[in-house]
DNA sequence: AGCACGCCGACT
DNA sequence: GTCGGCGTGCTC
C-alpha cells in the first residue's frame, strides 16, 4: 500500500542502513528542505533526525507513517555542499547514512540545541549619555562616574560598536549601575555577535625560492577550479611558506579555506604562525575544544564570519559559506584516517569535496603516501616539488649500523655507542629514537619459558620499571610486578626487549654526566613537563634526547647532530603490507629533526637486515626511488593502490560467535563468484584485545565498483543475520592498517 | 544501537 | 510466588 502525499524522508542516528518517512506537522509554515533537523518519534523516544528528502510517494501505508514532532531549523543547517559530501561518504564507506550526517554535527546540534550564534551584550552611550550634564546627576554619583568611564573609552575606542559587560566589568563598572543608566535612556544595551574572529594586520613572510614560488604560482593558474596538487618538499623546504602564499593570493575578503592538519600537528605555535603572518581571520577546530566552542567555530564557518578554518581530521565535516581552497598538512599521516564508528578518511574525503565544490586542492608531505604517488603517475595529481632545504642547512647522511657484527649492549651497537661518545665531546645533541615504551616489552621465565601476559588481551606485558607496573599496551591495564614466576617459583624473572626507559637507565650509566632526557607519553604525563623537558633541549642543556614518536613530529632541533633509530626491523617484514611505507615515511621524519642549523646531521639506523633492497634503495637514493620500487611490488602482487581492499572486522567476547557470524558471510559471499576475492576470515593479528577475539575478512577486487556493487548488495543482508547481532562488525572501506 | 516484549532460573 | 537473565523483533 502506497502513500501519496507529501512526505519527508529523514535520516535518523542508528546503524540502520535506511531511511524513515515522515509526514510533515499539520499546520506547517516552514518550507521543509533537505539539511534541516527535525524532532521525530522514534520507536518509544523523540529522537533528532535530519531531512534527507521531501517527496511524494511513500512505500509504509500511510497509517503507519507518524508526524514529525518538531522542525528544529528554519532553513538548512548542512550547505548543500557539506550534504551532498556526506551523502556521497555514507555511499562510499558503506555506513549507515544517519550515523555520517549526525557525525557531521557538533554535539550540540546534534542533541537538538538551536543552532544560534552566541551574542553578547554591548554598551553604549545614547546621545541624551553623551551630552547631559553633571548636574543632573548630582544625587547619584556612582551613576556619573559611570558615565565619564563611557565617555573617557568612547574617545580612545577604534571599534565601531560599545563595550561589552565583561569588558566593563572589568573595568569595576557595575553592571547594577549600567542598567539604572539604560533606565535613564543614557546607555543602550545592544545585543551583538561575538567578535572573536579578529583580523589583524600581516606581517611580512620571508622571500620565497624560485621552487617554492614556482609552486605557488601553479597552484594559483589552477585557483577556480578543481586540481589536485601535491607539494612534495624535504624537511625545512618550506612548505608551510608556500601554504600561507597561497593563502595570501587566493583569498578575497569574503573567501574561505580550510586547513587540515594532524593531531599532533596543531601545536599553538603553528596556529600562532598563521595568524600572525596572514590578515584573515582564523578558527581552530581540535578535540579539545568544549562542545560550545566547536559549535561557535562551526556556526562562524557556515555563516562566512571566520575566513580559515585550521583542523584535524574532523575539520573536514564543517560547512563554509564560500570555502575556495582546501590545504592538507602532512597528508601522509595516518591520523587522517578515523578507525572507529565512521571509518572516514579525511584526505580521501578532502579531494571530494573539492572536486564537489570545483576548487583547488593542496597536499603537502615530505613523504607522500604511495596512493598519492600513485595518483601523480595516473595524472590525477599534479606534483610540485621543492627539493632545496632553506638556509644553509645541508641533508642528512644515513648510515646503516649492521647489528650481527658487533657487541652489541642493551639494544645499543658498539659503534652507535663510540659515535655518541664523539658527538657528545664535540658539544652536539644528540637523538635517540625507538617506538617502544616502558623498560622491556616481555618479561619472561627463564627457566620453564612462561611470559607475563594481559587476561584480556592477547598480548606481552611491557615492564614500567620506575613506575613499578606491569602494563599492557593495547588496553592499558596495569598490574603489579611479579618477583617470582607463578608457573614454577623461579626467581628472578628475565627481561627481554628494550624499551625507552631502559635506554634511557643505560646511557645515563654509561654517560654518567651527561643530561639526558626521555620523551613519551610515560615521561610526560604531567601537564607541562613535555614543554619543560622540550625547553632544556633548546636551551641546550639535555644532551641526549630519547625519545617515542611523539619526538617524530612538528618539533625542531636544530643542534641534533646525531640521530640513532634503534630499531627500524619491525617495519621491513611485518604482516602489514603497508609497514614499509610508513617506516620510510617515520626513518625521514626523524632524520628530519636533526641538521637543521648550519651543523649536518648524522642519521644512524640499527638493523639486523641491512641488505633489504627497499631499505638499500630508500638510504641511498631517496624517497622518490624507494616509493617507485615499493609500488612496482604492489602492482606485482595486486595490493593497493592497484587493487582495492574491503576489510570485514568482527569481535565478541565468544570466540565462537564471531566464527559462526564469518561462516555465513563467506557462505552469502561465495555467490560473488570470482568477482572479489576472498583472503580469511583469520584471526586479527592480535588475535584478543580487551577481552574479545578479533576475526577479519579481507575482500579484494582489481576494480572498485566490483566491490562497491557487491557490499551494496551484501551488506544489507549481513545486517539481518541473526549471527551479526552476537557480535561487533564493521566494514572498513580501503583500510591503512592490516592490523 | 536502543528499547520492549517474552519466556525460563534462583531468591526476598 | 517474583526479579531479572538475554534471545528476538522493530523502529516510518
Amino acid at each position: 500500500m502506497k502513500t501519496i502525499g507529501p512526505i519527508i524522508r529523514v535520516a535518523v542516528p542508528s546503524p540502520l542502513r535506511r531511511l524513515f518517512d515522515y509526514l510533515p506537522p499539520v499546520k506547517c509554515s516552514t518550507k521543509l528542505l533537505p539539511g534541516m533537523r527535525v524532532q521525530v518519534p522514534f520507536g518509544r523516544k523523540q529522537i533528532v533526525a535530519m531531512i534527507v528528502e521531501v517527496t511524494d510517494t511513500s512505500d509504509i501505508p500511510v497509517t503507519q507513517l507518524k508526524y514529525i514532532n518538531k522542525i528544529l531549523d528554519q532553513t538548512p543547517l548542512l550547505t548543500s555542499s557539506l550534504f551532498h559530501l556526506l551523502l556521497w561518504a555514507a555511499d562510499y564507506y558503506q555506513h549507515p547514512i544517519g550515523e555520517v550526517l549526525l557525525h557531521a554535527l557538533p554535539l550540540l546540534l546534534r542533541q537538538g540545541k538551536a543552532a544560534e550564534i552566541a551574542m553578547v551584550t554591548v554598551w553604549e552611550l545614547t546621545t541624551e549619555g553623551e551630552q547631559i550634564e553633571n548636574k543632573k546627576l548630582r544625587r547619584a554619583p556612582k551613576q556619573w562616574q559611570v558615565l565619564q568611564q563611557l565617555r573617557e573609552l568612547r574617545k580612545q575606542q577604534t571599534k565601531s560598536h560599545g563595550f561589552s559587560t565583561h569588558e566593563l566589568q572589568a573595568l569595576g563598572i557595575n553592571t547594577q549601575t549600567l542598567k539604572l543608566l539604560k533606565n535613564k535612556k543614557l546607555v543602550i544595551d545592544k545585543k551583538i555577535k561575538q567578535n572573536k574572529w579578529i583580523k589583524r594586520k600581516a606581517l611580512p613572510g620571508p622571500h620565497l625560492n624560485s621552487e617554492q614560488q614556482q609552486a605557488v604560482t601553479s597552484v594559483l593558474a589552477g585557483c577556480n577550479r578543481f586540481t589536485t596538487f601535491l607539494v612534495q618538499g624535504v624537511t625545512g623546504s618550506g612548505k608551510t611558506e608556500v601554504y600561507l602564499k597561497i593563502l595570501q593570493e587566493l583569498l578575497t575578503s569574503k573567501e574561505q579555506a580550510l586547513v587540515l592538519v594532524p593531531e599532533i600537528g596543531l601545536t599553538p605555535q603553528m596556529v600562532q604562525r598563521f595568524r600572525e603572518r596572514l590578515g584573515l581571520s582564523i578558527g581552530i577546530l581540535h578535540s579539545n575544544l568544549t562542545d560550545q566552542q566547536r559549535l561557535q567555530t562551526w556556526l562562524a564557518a557556515k555563516q562566512g564570519d571566520v575566513q580559515i578554518i585550521i583542523g584535524t581530521r574532523s575539520a573536514i565535516f564543517t560547512p563554509f559559506a564560500n570555502l575556495q581552497t582546501i590545504i592538507i598538512d602532512e597528508s601522509h599521516d595516518i591520523s587522517f584516517k578515523q578507525w572507529e564508528g565512521f571509518k572516514y578518511h579525511a584526505r580521501d574525503l578532502a579531494v571530494r569535496r573539492a572536486q564537489l565544490d570545483n576548487i583547488p586542492i593542496v597536499m603537502g608531505s615530505a613523504t607522500p603516501s604511495l596512493q598519492s604517488l600513485h595518483n601523480v603517475n595516473q595524472g590525477r595529481f599534479q606534483r610540485l616539488t621543492l627539493s632545496q632545504r632553506a638556509g644553509t642547512a645541508q641533508a642528512n647522511r644515513f648510515k646503516l649500523i649492521d647489528m650481527r657484527q658487533q657487541p652489541v649492549q642493551e639494544g645499543l651497537a658498539h659503534t652507535v655507542l663510540q659515535t655518541i661518545q664523539q658527538h657528545l665531546e664535540q658539544d652536539n645533541q644528540i637523538l635517540i629514537f625507538l617506538n617502544r615504551r616502558g623498560y622491556a616489552p616481555i618479561v619472561m621465565c627463564h627457566q620453564c619459558g612462561w611470559i607475563a601476559e594481559c587476561n584480556r588481551c592477547q598480548t606481552s606485558l611491557t615492564l614500567h620499571r620506575q613506575a613499578q607496573y606491569l602494563q599492557c599496551h593495547h588496553c592499558g591495564k596495569t598490574q603489579t610486578i611479579l618477583q617470582q614466576c607463578p608457573e614454577c617459583q623461579h626467581t628472578p624473572l628475565s627481561n627481554i626487549g628494550i624499551g625507552t626507559e631502559r635506554v634511557e637507565q643505560f646511557l645515563q650509566q654509561r654517560f654518567n654526566d651527561t643530561i639526558i632526557a626521555r620523551i613519551d607519553r610515560d615521561a610526560t604525563r604531567r601537564k607541562g613537563s613535555l614543554e619543560d623537558k622540550l625547553g632544556a633541549v633548546h636551551s641546550g642543556a639535555t644532551k641526549i634526547l630519547i625519545g617515542t614518536q611523539m619526538l617524530a613530529k612538528g618539533h625542531h632541533f636544530p643542534n641534533v647532530t646525531l640521530v640513532v633509530v634503534l630499531n627500524i626491523d619491525s617495519g621491513l617484514y611485518s604482516a602489514d603490507y603497508a609497514a614499509s611505507e610508513r617506516m620510510a615515511q617515520l626513518l625521514l621524519q626523524v632524520a628530519g629533526r636533526a641538521g637543521r642549523a648550519e651543523k649536518a646531521g648524522e642519521v644512524l639506523l640499527q638493523t639486523y637486515h641491512p641488505e633489504h633492497p627497499l631499505l638499500q634503495l630508500l638510504i641511498q637514493q631517496g624517497y622518490n626511488a624507494f616509493a617507485k620500487q615499493a609500488l612496482q611490488e604492489r602492482e606485482k602482487t595486486q595490493l593497493p593502490p592497484y587493487y582495492y581492499f574491503v576489510m570485514l572486522r568482527a569481535e565478541a567476547i565468544d570466540n565462537n560467535a564471531v566464527r559462526i557470524f564469518f561462516e555465513e558471510v563467506r557462505n552469502l559471499l561465495k555467490q560473488t563468484k570470482n568477482e572479489v576475492q576472498l583472503l580469511g576470515p583469520l584471526p586479527a593479528p592480535i588475535e584478543k584485545r580487551i577481552g574479545r577475539f578479533r576475526w577479519q575478512l579481507l575482500l579484494s577486487a582489481a576494480k572498485r565498483s566490483a566491490l562497491h556493487r557487491i557490499l551494496k548488495q551484501y551488506l544489507p543482508t549481513i545486517e539481518t543475520f541473526k549471527s551479526a547481532r552476537k557480535v561487533r562488525w564493521s566494514v572498513d572501506i580501503d583500510p591503512v592498517d592490516m592490523l
